[in-house]
DNA sequence: TACTGTGTCAAGTAGTCACTTGATTGAGGA
DNA sequence: TCCTCAATCAAGTGACTACTTGACACAGTA
């Protein structure tokens, strides 16, 4: 018989292993994929397909798909945090919120996605340290409010939230964006006009004094 | 025999026939299905159930899941065209449209998943109708800049999708908004509240002067 | 009374999904 | 050289999904 030898056939397959890598690759491809299509709408499968392994490693590593979405949710959180953390004029930090539509969409169509699918408090994981990080933003509105350079009728924390909705709407709502200015809302030079309206706006109520 | 009448059997199902009723109880479930969970995330299942029809009607009357989607999705449109369309001062209707949240809040969910799923343009099926009736406000607002009213550098289409998003913000962000102003988003008292902010910042932009 | 077409239903069907099982590979230590 | 264990994979599995099939009930009409 030719097959004296079992001959543990060679398959090709099984990539060089390095966990930090796979790690890497499952949750690069499970950004694009939840924020693409959100939590419902995510498939495990594409994420192990675009990540270029087996989708097993995704309950390996993860513990399943609602443990992957923790994870990212996680990774966003930390950029979104260096971003609101800087210490910049308020204008300009709402200038380069808006920028994010193009520096990073998947963030902000993840927190679009989060909204959406929130359920109540105790259902957003990290409800908690965002409002930290807001927080602060209102307290700097407040602290000006009390400096007199905004209407004192303004409440600090309705505009933080009024501004970052706005400065979101290319990302959350691109067909509004497409009907009202007749633009392709991720065209990159209309994400910058549209950066430097809302900077604008906030600039007009206050926000940029000295 | 004592079956001298066939006696056809009384199957107690079969509710009192009635198209126009059945489609309305179709359309109403499946608003409230697809606002909670999207498309994707929509179950024609939960909409029959929730209706209390056969799921086959589904098919019958709205030709599939689609074709129930553009249905509610053209429900939608007229409400909103009323609210747009009203003659009052452009504050006032904005004050509307974030109390929208309190009065129609599927229908705002409802534009808040459509832009997330949105895919470019010629997915969104109402977007020509949409900026017909958005481009109306944003007209209004570019009369009151050459009035000398609203300062010339804002560019009015922009301002009326930051005002929007705006005002959809404690339905499309309500995570946020627990987060930040530590309250429901789903309050009424606090929806009037920040109703009345955004109304607030639309007058100290000019939209208010008589 | 019989016929016909519309509205309704129960019971499929094929496909997809998240998740599981069990085996295989390689690296490092005994 | 053999053993162990982490990393990887292929091939399921049962649950669920949108959609289909085929039959039946009722109302109107002849």
């Amino acid at each position: 018989m030719s097959t004296s030898k079992p001959r543990r056939s060679p398959k090709p397959q099984e990539r060089q292993r390095d966990p930090e890598r796979t790690r890497k690759l499952i949750l690069d491809a499970a950004e694009a994929e939840f924020a693409a299509h959100g939590f419902a709408g995510a498939r495990t499968g594409a994420i192990a397909a675009q990540a270029g392994v087996n989708q097993q490693l995704i309950w390996y590593y993860f513990d399943g798909k609602e443990g992957l979405y923790r994870a990212i949710a996680e990774r966003w959180q930390e950029r979104e945090n260096d971003l609101v953390t800087q210490d910049l004029p308020m204008t300009e930090q709402i200038r380069r919120y808006a920028l994010e539509a193009l520096h990073n969409p998947n963030g902000v169509r993840l927190l679009a996605w989060g909204g959406l699918e929130y359920d109540g408090p105790g259902d957003d994981l990290d409800q908690e340290r965002r409002s930290d990080r807001l927080s602060g933003f209102a307290e700097r509105l407040r602290a000006r409010q009390e400096a007199g350079d905004l209407p004192a009728e303004l409440d600090p924390a309705c505009l933080t939230v009024m501004l970052m909705a706005a400065a979101m709407a290319t990302v959350s709502l691109p067909h509004v964006v497409a009907g009202v200015c007749g633009t392709d809302p991720r065209d990159p030079e209309f994400v910058r006009h549209y950066a430097d309206q809302v900077a604008l706006v906030a600039g007009l109520l206050g926000l940029d004094s000295p």
